[in-house]
RNA sequence: GCCCGGGUGGCGAAACCGGCAGACGCAAAGGACUUAAAAUCCUUUUCCCGGCAACGGGAGUGCGGGUUCAAGUCCCGCCCCGGGCACCA
């Protein structure tokens, strides 16, 4: 950014001084500031608004361009709604735990806190340069242990409480304690637990993954390759929610796609547990059908590899083969595993079950397209109605059974919908639901099964071994785990010498004896929290953000988040559609948690929710450092200013919208202003003589007042190219004016205000100064414009005539003619006249104040 | 393979509930101002044909059909691009 650059460039407007100027003044007046209620300064009158982006990380990096298109968009409500008359809440805070800090302690050895406490200024301080009115007295950083002593407090929550199925609801384990529940029953019932579990081992960041953060057998930060093994972990029973985390996403305003998203990743899916004796043994094998009306066309069974059956049911002679392919499972990753391998593999263990509808004999085999982790982790395999077992079958040469007659036309070899029972005594002819129920009562009154829901969704892997998160609050004594009191909250990581990762899965903290050393025989867990927890509240602790005593006070609580009858608090919260699931889920959990325990008002976080689209390089390709087409947003503040920025972030297409990047359609924006700028000063920058205390012209007043409704639709339905495109008409209108009453200039700046608030303050406090009229600002801080409907009045239309279907003629009509009127008169048109020349009128279509379609 | 999102001028895009396709911006061209340039202001700009012109005619929203007085918009069948999921029984 050499100065010549800049100073060659011609300023359309003094914008660096303006913007530093009045980011100043916001700062020194605390403009932004929000009461909460019983705070000085609180208007009951007024209805609420809580408008959130999603926070982000302080990367080294600073911000990128895509950063203040959602911040810039909700900046925009919150000027707006506030103008309206809402008290807005539009906080901002960091999510500074996780693992890029901690990386880098790792190579220089400096502390994660000061890396972090490092990029938290610098992304404070260019948030502010873009001029966004957070209120900063409430920020928030999730590695502060202010704020994480209420993470710990909330994961404490969870841990001491269970899931009644009666109600549905989180109840806490005490009230188990009190009906005589052994330690190990509680235990087995919390909703955080200790279990030995598959973990994703990733060697190369010395951590255990969430399988959301392992793509394709690597891991997704970093991408090194991750490993399968069993290992005790901290788990959070978020399957205990499942339903209603499905049910509960009905009355929430969120994009259809997303809510798709969660339900497809929760996966409910209904069917039938049935029970399948072992041949010459007591042992029963049970398997999960989606489809037990074709239970007897399952030819054979398949356990999972590692299916804790297998051992029993081998027989001496496949032992060995057994044992080999269990070996070679175990070596595979996740995605050798998955559907690229084209072919399926897998041997038979020698065993046979005993199908209960028939007492026939089918054989088991153990293959890896059957996963441990779901349903029961055994099947019955139905080669002609399930294409997985179909392939198996052609693999392997097993018979393959027809049981489901298709409709007609119908001759696929492997058919998987619904038809009519076949080949099956006990509900022949039936058609697949009635099908479905009927076995599945048969089965049920003879204990040979039931119907059953199961989830893809799995339990949260809720521990990394990591340095960089918060500690667990547990104690571990005796091998048993205990809550650290609350009082001892928060529990802070120990300071370490050595951040390098231990190389096996024993967390970084264990390297810190005397921290971890509790009690004479107690220690403390060492393994800390995943980035997610710090973000699964963050909401929350925005609307009190200094409480001391509670994680949030109840009064604000009740204020900021209910006070409507959403089930969603947050009326509305913008971010990247990358937390679709992740983040969107865990959030939910934790809420749905707080919220049986009374804690919060709402059952769910969320009510509105808004995806920014992507934006592209230049080059319409992602940005990037290796493709060299990286928009750096502090680069252009310096170049056109701060309003421009937002102004083009907001003008280059529909939020939701993916969009490249463009640098002329910057200096677009930044004529546009400039343009504004010259509403009021001359070419030589001294105050315009066209800028007078005069009556407006009515077809001003006319652009102005349409302006005016237009930018407020368009910020309704969050559409706001179309507001500003609307901005730009209003500003040609005004700048071909001869004369440019000052009413109506003003009444334009608080439309453009939202948008551009650093250079509309200025031109409103110039105007002002000279015209004592007008209410005396900041603007930020007066009302919203009334739109009047009357300034829209005209009393002539323009008519399109259309003679079959093309556009012939226009005509110039009274507003209030009746349909017969202008009938008769587009007959009479000398236009008309002539082309219909004679030919006989079929028919003639008025549409009122839009067109008439005269067809021949 | 499946599920989303999207295909409209040279480019980003706009178009209420089916009613003038291309608002607004970029780029381009011409003009005014200027010694000159930049900046600014004004004008033109979907494509093709005819005309000195005002204008007139035709085509046109990824492709092919359909419904309708009227389709970018609704229906059926495809193609292409972007993103996500991926043996969940």
């Amino acid at each position: 950014m050499s100065g010549e650059k800049t100073t060659e460039k011609h300023r359309q407007y003094p914008y660096h001084e303006i913007e530093a100027k009045w980011q100043r003044f916001w700062d020194e007046n605390e403009t932004y500031r929000t009461p909460n209620p019983a705070e000085a300064g609180f208007d009951a009158s007024r209805p609420k608004f809580y408008v959130l982006d999603m926070f982000p990380y302080p990367s080294g990096d600073g911000l990128h361009v895509g950063h203040p298109e959602g911040y810039t968009a909700t900046d925009i409500i919150s000027r707006y709604r506030r103008k309206k008359g809402s008290n807005v809440l539009h906080p901002m805070g960091w999510d500074a735990f996780g693992l890029p800090a901690e990386q880098y302690a790792i190579k220089t050895g400096q502390h994660p806190r000061i890396t972090t406490g490092r990029n938290v200024e610098r992304f404070r301080e260019q948030l502010k340069r873009l001029g966004f009115c957070y209120d900063w007295s409430r920020e928030i950083n999730t590695t502060d242990p202010e704020y994480f002593k209420w993470t710990q407090w909330i994961f404490l929550q969870i841990y001491n409480s269970y899931l009644d199925e009666e109600t549905q609801k989180a109840r806490p384990v005490a009230e188990l304690e009190a009906r005589g529940m052994s330690r190990e029953e509680i235990d087995a019932r919390r909703l955080a637990y200790v279990a030995e579990v598959q973990v994703n081992w990733c060697p190369g960041l010395g951590t255990v993954l969430a399988n959301e953060e392992v793509l394709d057998g690597k891991s997704e930060v970093g991408g090194f390759p991750v490993e399968r093994r069993p290992l005790r972990q901290w788990m959070l029973r978020i399957t205990a929610y499942a339903e209603r985390l499905i049910e509960e996403l009905e009355g929430l305003d969120w994009p259809a796609g997303i809510k798709r998203h969660q339900r497809e990743w929760i996966g409910r899916s209904e069917g039938a547990d049935v029970r399948f004796p072992v041949a010459a043994s007591t042992k029963h094998i049970t398997v999960f059908t989606t489809r037990p009306d074709t239970l007897y066309g399952a030819t054979y069974m398949v356990l999972a590899p590692e299916h804790p059956l297998v051992d029993e049911i081998t027989t001496p002679e496949q032992r060995a083969a057994v044992e080999a392919y269990r070996a070679e499972v175990a070596m595979k990753s996740d995605l050798d595993r998955t559907a690229l391998a084209k072919e399926k593999t897998g041997v038979p263990t020698g065993g046979m079950a005993i199908n209960p509808v028939n007492g026939e004999h089918i054989p088991v085999w153990i293959a890896d397209y059957v996963l441990i982790s779901y349903g029961t982790g055994a099947i019955m395999a139905v080669p002609a109605h399930d294409e997985r077992d179909f392939e198996f079958a052609r693999q392997f040469g097993l018979p393959v059974r027809k049981v489901v007659e298709p409709p007609e036309g119908v001759t696929d070899e492997c058919f998987l919908g619904d038809g009519v029972a076949i080949h099956s005594p006990i509900f022949d002819g039936q058609p697949t639901p009635e099908a479905k129920r009927k076995i599945t009562a048969w089965l049920e009154g003879r204990g040979l099964g039931r119907k059953t829901i199961h989830y893809k969704l799995r339990d949260w892997l809720f521990a990394r071994q990591r340095y960089w998160g918060e500690p667990f609050p547990i104690i571990w004594e005796d091998g048993r785990h205990y809550a650290v009191p609350e009082a001892e909250l928060p529990v802070v990581p120990p300071e370490l010498e050595d951040y390098q990762p231990t190389g096996t899965p024993e967390p970084p903290l264990a390297k810190a004896k005397e921290w971890v050393r509790y009690g004479e025989h107690a220690m403390r867990e060492t393994n800390t929290m995943p980035q997610w927890a710090g973000s699964c509240w963050y909401y929350l602790r925005f609307i009190d953000a200094k409480n001391h005593t509670r994680l949030v006070g109840a009064e604000a609580e009740r204020y900021w988040m209910g006070a409507n009858p959403n089930p969603g608090g947050v009326d509305l919260y913008v971010g990247g559609t990358e937390h679709a699931v992740l983040h969107l889920l865990y959030a939910r959990f934790w809420h749905k948690v707080l919220y049986d325990l009374g804690y919060v008002s709402t059952p769910e976080p969320f009510q509105k929710l808004v995806n920014q689209g992507l934006i592209l390089g230049e080059d319409g390709q992602k940005m990037s450092k290796s493709r060299g087409n990286v928009i750096n947003p502090d680069q252009v503040i310096e170049e056109y200013g701060a309003d421009s920025l937002r102004l083009f972030e907001m003008f280059m297409g529909p939020l939701e919208q993916v969009k490249p990047w463009s640098t002329k359609g910057v200096e677009g924006v930044y004529r546009f202003l400039g343009r504004v700028w010259r509403l009021v000063h001359d070419e030589n920058g001294d105050f315009s003589p066209k800028v007078r205390d005069a009556g407006p012209p009515a077809k001003l007043l006319r652009v102005l007042h349409e302006t005016i409704r237009k930018v407020e639709t368009d910020i309704d339905a969050m559409s706001f190219n179309t507001a500003i495109a609307q901005m730009m008409v209003c500003v040609n209108e005004l700048t071909a004016s001869e004369v440019r009453p000052v009413s109506v200039l003003a009444q334009f700046l608080h439309v453009l205000n939202p948008f551009a608030p650093h250079l509309t303050e200025e031109l409103y406090q110039i105007l002002t100064a000279r015209f004592p009229v007008l209410p005396p600002g900041p603007l930020s801080g007066l009302a919203w414009p009334k739109f009047d409907p009357g300034y829209l009045i005209e009393d002539t239309m323009e008519i399109v005539v259309q003679v079959n279907g093309k556009v012939r003629d226009r005509l110039v009509v009274p507003v209030d003619i009746d349909a017969e009127t202008l009938k008769a008169a587009v007959l009479a048109s000398e236009r008309v006249k002539e082309l219909v020349n004679g030919k006989e009128i079929k028919k003639v279509v008025v549409v009122p104040k839009r067109l008439v379609n005269v067809v021949l």
